[in-house]
DNA sequence: ATTATACACTGATATAGAGAAGTCATTTGA
DNA sequence: TCAAATGACTTCTCTATATCAGTGTATAAT
């Protein structure tokens, strides 16, 4: 089962030594030559098997390690982790696309308007209750379709020059992309399973009760005060988060 | 605003130098010294300000960089990434936490029955129509409260030992805990959103058409076979995924 | 003025090796 | 027989050094 010529490292490719090892380690634990549990060679037998330095393998344990494909236990071994469904990641690729091509994709400003901050409001903005804020509402299409309704409650201070940028139709982009040199430094993120109410279920072209996911957001500046609150919904049926737990042998998917 | 104190590395911690530097310049980005676009000091700068050896440098840079918190150009600099909502990471802790502690949760075989396969079972675990598989439906406690409703289509292979360890309620621990030294190799995980129906509202104690998640699973074995495809249904009130965006200074939360 | 070259600076990769610290089985001593 | 000490492993941290490869700028030649 292991061809050596495929198990070498070839010094003239123009991939580094630790990404070759990186990928026949990866390979073989993926192909079940290491099995989960199973202890990895120690990293004096691998430096003397593969003829590189003991710096190297290091690098790359180190790698395997907080790629979550194995556990390295000192004076122990190392160890390939069994499959964990708790370190499955999900990302919002599928949302960062809507934003990629501006081209196929349209915001729509509905509403901006100055209101008192409620109870929740002041809550969540760390602001007193009845203090300005803006409320944005946007609907974003994908194509000729809605795709997201997004309500977003901004901090009002007229010293920030975020507001006006907040308005534009291109500062979603911009938080989605990265593009912007803004002062937001963090946000907390949350997913929530809905349904629809009437209005929006009128806004997005879908039907009253539907199943649709709700993404909160609050992003903070950089003396951790919140800046703005909101929350995107989206249809169930237009959004899906995937994501893949163990080792999948990156290069060969041959079926 | 630079503190000599805070920003020197202590030799005699038990907390390894490079570990340090990372926290020191993450705080660094985090309190806005650096702000996203900034070119950090090179590399032989960090080196002679901070008195450490040009690899411990090149680690710590390494690991910011596959942190996403900064990204490095050779030849330009390192420089710090702006606030990417896409990057946002989602983990199943929550759903984790419900195996860690045995003695708050339960597990409550409701069905298993060995079913030939419908045209969408087939498709999922790559088999003919009619084929056999062990239908599993199993319903997950959080202390009294009905939590999780688990469907589940395992292929049916007498030469397999898994059927028995899938049937028994411990394995699901397994599958979320790694405790299992299966033949599994990895999984695809999709998350949806969707609405209860009459008996699954029923069972899990909540009402008919209640927003809910559906998280669906398929798991392959070493050849990259489906081993088994099923979901989890849980009630929208009882389960959030959350994440965090941006650097969020670690240690230091101070309001 | 324009173009080509050389050089300084950046990060990227890799080597060799030393000492610290944890684990485990064996040996030694009471 | 039991417990402590030993030694052989393991991974972990860090230093010092070297070479390669991009980037940008200043300088020299055209």
């Amino acid at each position: 089962m292991i061809d050596e010529a495929n198990d070498t490292i070839d010094r003239d490719s123009y991939e580094p030594a630790y990404a070759q090892l990186v990928r026949i380690l990866r390979r073989q634990i993926a192909t079940g030559v290491f099995r989960p549990g199973d202890r990895l060679p120690s990293e004096a037998q691998l430096c003397e098997r593969y003829g590189v330095s003991p710096m190297t393998v290091r690098r790359v344990i180190n790698i395997l390690a907080d790629q979550g494909v194995v556990v390295a236990e000192q004076g122990r071994g190392t160890f390939v982790k069994p499959l964990e469904l708790g370190t499955a990641i999900f990302d919002l690729d599928r949302l960062q696309q809507l934003f990629r091509d501006e081209s196929q994709s349209q915001v729509k400003l509905l509403e901006v308007r100055i209101v008192p901050a409620t109870e929740r409001t002041a809550r969540k903005l760390a602001i007193e209750v009845g203090e300005r804020t803006i409320f944005i509402r946007r609907l974003i299409f994908q194509g000729e379709n809605p795709m997201l309704l997004h309500r977003e409650y901004v901090l009002y201070d007229p010293t920030r020059p975020i507001i006006e940028a907040e308005m534009e139709v291109t500062s979603l982009r911009g938080l989605f992309m990265g593009g912007n040199e803004s002062a937001l430094k963090w946000g907390d993120l949350a997913i929530d399973a809905t349904v629809l109410t009437d209005d929006e279920a009128t806004l997005l072209h879908s039907e009253v009760g539907a199943a649709a996911f709700r993404l909160e957001h609050i992003f903070y500046d950089f003396d951790n005060r919140p800046v703005s609150w909101g929350w995107f919904i989206c249809p169930g049926d237009r959004l899906r988060f995937t994501a893949k737990v163990g080792i999948h042998d990156q290069e060969t998917n041959n079926p």
